[in-house]
DNA sequence: AAATTTTCCAACCGCCGCCGC
DNA sequence: GGCGGCGGCGGTTGGAAAATT
């Protein structure tokens, strides 16, 4: 392959661009041989036409034995974005807890992939937040960050300083499960209201053609907010009705979401060391409703066990499903 | 089938910090 | 302390490959 410069493009006698096969060959066989180090005599002494930073380069992002080629996945896309979000655009320390991954690799992924998914969910690639449109159409999310919005550094910028919610990562882990939802071919939530029981099961057609229909929660009327996801949108009418199993899929899965925010801020996060990642699937249950549960006000969630606030979700949910106004967002705000 | 556009990534570049002199 | 060489890092990009028209 060409890259940058003409394969013969010379700098004081020495070659730039791609390498070839048989450049390879002697750099591996030389490594092999007297190992690597001292990068400038290297060249010379390997029979390359090379500058040492080039054999480095080539080295250690492509030739070196232990790196894992192929595609990234679910649980490496989610390490990455964890990892971002406490460290940002360090993809050295980012690569040193990704096993065969270069930081190289890991800085093309996050460019070429993490970053446009991210964006596509409404959440800010740079500060892991979400964008406050975004906020604004969840009212879980709102209750919880209303008074800490902070308007005076950028739009888009949260304070996650509060008491309420006190670990950014935390909130980023949430929206990191969201997202990791969009490109689950298997193994994603179904819609099972038989018998008062709202399950997952490990596979659904109804997200099938997810490339047409991008993320649940942008088909749920979390709209309006960036120009693509409204094109999205456009494409897919039918999703904006209580009938429509893509919109019923889409409030289980804000409700899901809604449900992880709230045990957090049952059980505040008490990680402080940056390499410990939590487990972002260690909530894989389903939701029991109990009828018996009725409806509380939000600004008293935050003291709900989890159990009590599953049921007062799913009171909410089977109150938004059966009744037939309840055109694209549904709205918890009607009772807090 | 061909032309055009978009996506992707290997490799480059400039900068920085460390180390030895 | 100052200087230069080196290794390492992160941002950028040229062009191949893939996707779209």
């Amino acid at each position: 392959m060409m890259t940058k410069s003409n394969s013969s493009s010379e700098n004081n006698g020495l070659k730039k661009g791609p390498w070839t096969p048989e450049e390879d060959q002697k750099l591996i066989d030389y490594i092999q041989q007297h190992g690597h180090g001292k990068w400038r005599i290297l060249p010379k002494n390997a029979g390359l036409k090379r500058c040492g930073k080039s054999c480095r380069l080539r080295w250690a992002n492509y030739l070196r034995p232990d790196i894992k080629r192929g595609k990234f996945s679910l649980e490496e896309e989610e390490t990455i974005i964890q990892l971002h979000s406490v460290m940002g655009n360090k993809w050295s320390t980012i690569a040193t807890n990704l096993p065969g991954r270069t930081d190289n690799e890991i800085k093309n992924y996050w460019n070429t992939h993490i970053k446009k998914k991210l964006l596509n969910l409404g959440i800010d690639p740079i500060t892991h937040t979400p964008h406050y449109e975004v906020l604004q159409h969840s009212s879980i999310l709102n209750s919880l960050y209303s008074p800490q919005l902070n308007y005076s550094s950028s739009p888009f910028r949260i304070d996650c300083s509060s008491s309420v919610v006190n670990n950014q990562s935390q909130l980023l882990s949430l929206l990191t499960t969201f997202l990791s939802y969009q490109n689950r071919n298997q193994d994603i939530m179904n819609h099972n209201f038989h018998q008062n029981q709202i399950g997952i099961s490990t596979s659904s057609p109804l997200l099938q053609n997810q490339s047409q229909c991008s993320h649940p929660m942008q088909l749920n009327s979390i709209q309006n907010f960036r120009s693509n996801q409204v094109q999205v949108q456009e494409n897919h009418q039918p999703c904006a009705t209580s009938n429509d199993p893509l919109h019923v899929e889409s409030q289980l899965m804000k409700i899901k979401l809604e449900n992880q925010i709230s045990s957090i801020v049952a059980t505040p996060f008490s990680h402080q060391d940056n390499t410990s990642i939590p487990n972002l699937w260690q909530y894989e249950g389903g939701y029991i409703p109990d009828q018996q549960q009725q409806p509380q006000s939000i600004s008293t969630m935050q003291s709900l066990s989890l159990p009590k606030f599953n049921s007062i979700v799913n009171n909410l949910l089977e109150n938004q499903i059966s009744s037939n106004n309840n055109e694209g967002m549904p709205n918890f705000n009607r009772i807090s």
